[in-house]
DNA sequence: GTCTATACTAGGATAGAC
DNA sequence: GTCTATCCTAGTATAGAC
C-alpha cells in the first residue's frame, strides 16, 4: 500500500504557511515561497491541500482553533462570573494585541483581501464575527446586567477596535484604554449594589 | 508649450479605479480593467499615474480629502460643544457605515492589503490613524471632561470597531450600539452639573 | 499633439506532469 | 524535486485616429 505521507507533513506546511500568511498578508505569498521556506516539494503540498484556497481557509481555521483556546481559557481562568469573563476576553485580546509580533487580526486582514463574499476566506472569516458575536451575547445573557444584549454588542466593538487600531497604533496602548473602556461598559450596566458574591 | 492633457482625464480615471479598489480591493483589480472600465488608453493613465502605487495613493489621499469633508462638516453642525463634535464624528461614521455600499474603511483595508511598512500605501494609511487620533485629541482636549485624553482614545476605539464589525456584520446595528457606547463614554465623564450651555 | 488601442516584454502566479 | 503549461500582471513601445 501507498506509504502515508511523513507525519507532520502537513502540520509543518501549514505551520509555514501561517507564519508567512500572518506577516505579509495571503495574496503576496507565492506557494513557491511557501516551498522553499518549507524545504518540502510542491507534490507533497498539493497533496495537502488541493490549491490555494484550500491551504487559506486551513490557516483560519487554526487561527480559529487558537483563537478558541485562548479566549476559552482566558474565560475559564476568569471565573463564574460573566461579568468578569468578559472582561477576561478583552484582556486576552490586548494580550495579543500588545504582543510585538502582533499583525492584525487575522480574520479582519483575510477578509480586507478576500472581498468575494463568495470566496471561502470571506465566508470563513466572516464566520469567526459571528461566532465571536454570539459568545459574547452568550456570556452576557448570563449575567445579571442592564442591557446584557447591548453590553456584549460594546464589547464587540471595543474587541474590534482594539484589533484595528491596534494593528496601527501602539498596541499596548490601545490595549489598556480599550480594558478600561470595557471595565467601565460593564461597571456601568452592574446594578448598584451588586457584586461578584451576591446572587 | 505642450497642451495639457484633456481637464478631467485623472479625475475620471481615479473615479474608476476608487470604484474599484474599494468594491473589490487593491490587488484584485488589474490596471486592464481601470483601463477597460474607463475607456481611456493605457498610455494616458501611465502619464497620469506613473506606476500603479501612485495611484493607490492618489487613491487614498482622494478617500482621505473625502472623509475630512464628511467628518468636517459633522463636526461643525454639531455646534461649539466639543462633547458634541465627538458624537457627531461617531454618527457620521455610523452614516457612512450603514450605507449599503458601505466595503469597510479603505484605510484600514489597505493597510490590511499593503502588510510592508515601507510601501507608501501603508504608509498613507497609517497617517490617516495617526491624524484621526490627533484629531480627536484636540477636541477633547477643548472639552470639559474628566481624562479628556482618554475619552479621545476610547472615542477611537469606538470608531474603528464600528468600521470594522460594519464591514461584515449589520452595519446599522453595530452603527446604533456604537452611538450608544460613544453617548454613554462621554456622559461619564462629564462633569456632574455640567450641560452644554454651562460655561 | 493628444488620444485610443494594441502588441510586446519580462516576471510571477497557480497548477499539474513526470 | 524539477520541469512545463497556462494565465495574469505591470509596464513600455508603437500604430493610427482625430
Amino acid at each position: 500500500m501507498a506509504r502515508q505521507p511523513a507525519p507532520g507533513a502537513r502540520d509543518r506546511i501549514l505551520d509555514v504557511a501561517s507564519r508567512l500568511f500572518m506577516e505579509h498578508g495571503v495574496h503576496p505569498v507565492g506557494l513557491q515561497q511557501i516551498i522553499d521556506e518549507c524545504g518540502c516539494g510542491k507534490n507533497l503540498l498539493y497533496r495537502q491541500f488541493a490549491s490555494k484556497d484550500e491551504l487559506v481557509v486551513a490557516y483560519l481555521r487554526r487561527c480559529r482553533r487558537e483563537w478558541e483556546a485562548i479566549i476559552g481559557q482566558a474565560i475559564q481562568q476568569a471565573g463564574d462570573d460573566p461579568g468578569d469573563q468578559l472582561l477576561a476576553v478583552v484582556r486576552a485580546v490586548g494580550g495579543q494585541v500588545c504582543d510585538p509580533g502582533y499583525r492584525g487580526c487575522p480574520f479582519l486582514n483575510t477578509h480586507a483581501e478576500f472581498r468575494d463574499p463568495a470566496h471561502p476566506a470571506h465566508r470563513v472569516s466572516a464566520e469567526h464575527f459571528g461566532a465571536l458575536r454570539r459568545q459574547l451575547q452568550e456570556i452576557a445573557g448570563r449575567a445579571r446586567l442592564r442591557d446584557a444584549h447591548g453590553v456584549a454588542e460594546r464589547i464587540l466593538l471595543i474587541v474590534y477596535g482594539l484589533y484595528s487600531t491596534g494593528a496601527v497604533l501602539d498596541g499596548c496602548e490601545m490595549a489598556a484604554s480599550a480594558i478600561a473602556l470595557a471595565e467601565a461598559t460593564i461597571q456601568a450596566a452592574t446594578p448598584a449594589g451588586a457584586d461578584r458574591r451576591a446572587g
